[in-house]
DNA sequence: TAGGAATGTAAGTGAGTACTTACATTATAG
DNA sequence: CTATAATGTAAGTACTCACTTACATTCCTA
């Protein structure tokens, strides 16, 4: 009976209808028997649905750990940091699956919020990234690209391989070593680029 | 008054309708009213909304010319192939940019439906391409590397780029010049990748 | 020019929605 | 033990939506 339960419980179910039907498919009848709590409690805590669904998507947004996760990258070379990073940024998308998929579907409805919870989600770990990538160019370990491209590329392909699997055809990457393999692929040729070396054979080989 | 041109009429303005509030949010009176015909005449020629919607889908589905953006490639050398193909999917997908917030913001609703419009769109060009990396990695002219995992790569790279600018941002990629330039950038790492070189200095340079 | 097909006007039906009101019940804190 | 805050039950309001019915009008064709 401790109000912010009852508030977590709401906000959760709202959260789940929500990515399943989108925000108007989600009726407040089916949010609140969802959560165990009458339609009336539901209203009486929030008021209207909009504004629960405005809090739902403030309290779930994306800001809180995804900048932590390029902290301690500076210390590894830099095939294991790019993986490490893609795993985590992997795991943190799936995470936030609810959220990704409100995101994608609520976009033409609400363009305000979601572009600013796609802020949230990408820009701030795309410009690190990036920063990351410019450091090692100086030190020479990495060509001349344009780096803030590039880091778009990276999150991009992991981006795009979670909506896939996960989003369109409903598997589970984390199952079977499916991730791993993934992230050392986009790895792989996002270090080393497709082409066949021009010193003759191939700079390297994978099992 | 011919049907065939009031039913186009209709068809339009509900895939235009649909991508801007969502299956729901995009009711039948303002189709019609958009299409510039009364609702009845909407259900005459329809029936009800979902079956509008299915014909909606069906008809301008992604099959048509997408499978044809492979077949000149054979020719070109690699890096313009790819830059070529690359453009040519930027374009595509912009003609399509309707059906494709409605395979995004739908999916959650119609999953079968948007899963098949989804695989059209992409896994026929994708084993195409993957195909195209196979054969040249016989010639030896590129590195072995799994090559349907470079292709959702690849195309997955593309795929965000256009989901970030022209969906997210509202940025139109085909002014300035701004798509050649990320299509050259994003086909220059696929190519070589961001490491430099084993034997010393850079590989390549960008202006 | 007559006839039939396509469309329009007007009014309405039934279902579902967000949201409300009035009152009863429970649980916890002082 | 009592007062208060949180929740429940039940009924209902005002609205919108997909879809229908009955009848009038327009336009092309034969």
């Amino acid at each position: 009976m401790r109000p912010t339960a009852t508030k977590e419980k709401i906000l959760d179910a709202t959260i789940a209808l929500v990515s399943e039907k989108g925000y108007l498919g989600a009726t407040t009848r089916e949010i609140a028997r969802r959560a165990g709590v009458t339609e009336l409690t539901l209203f009486r805590h929030f008021g209207s649905k909009e504004n629960l669904f405005e809090l739902c998507v403030e309290s779930r947004s994306f800001l809180p750990d995804l900048r932590e996760l390029l902290p301690d990258l500076d210390g590894l070379p830099y095939e294991e940091a790019l993986e490490t990073l893609g795993r985590r940024f992997l795991l943190s998308l799936k995470e936030r699956k609810q959220m990704v998929m409100i995101m994608q579907s609520e976009m033409a409805r609400y363009p305000g919020k979601m572009r600013r919870m796609y802020g949230q989600l990408m820009d701030e770990i795309l410009k690190t990234l990036a920063t990351y990538f410019t450091a090692l160019q100086k030190k020479g370990a990495l060509r001349h690209f344009p780096a803030e491209l590039a880091a778009r590329m990276f999150l991009g392909m992991l981006f795009s391989y979670f909506r896939t699997e996960e989003i369109m055809r409903g598997t589970d990457i984390t199952k079977g070593g499916r991730m791993d393999a993934a992230v050392k692929g986009v790895v792989d040729i996002f270090i080393h680029g497709t082409a066949a070396g021009k010193n003759g054979a191939l700079k390297r080989r994978r099992t």
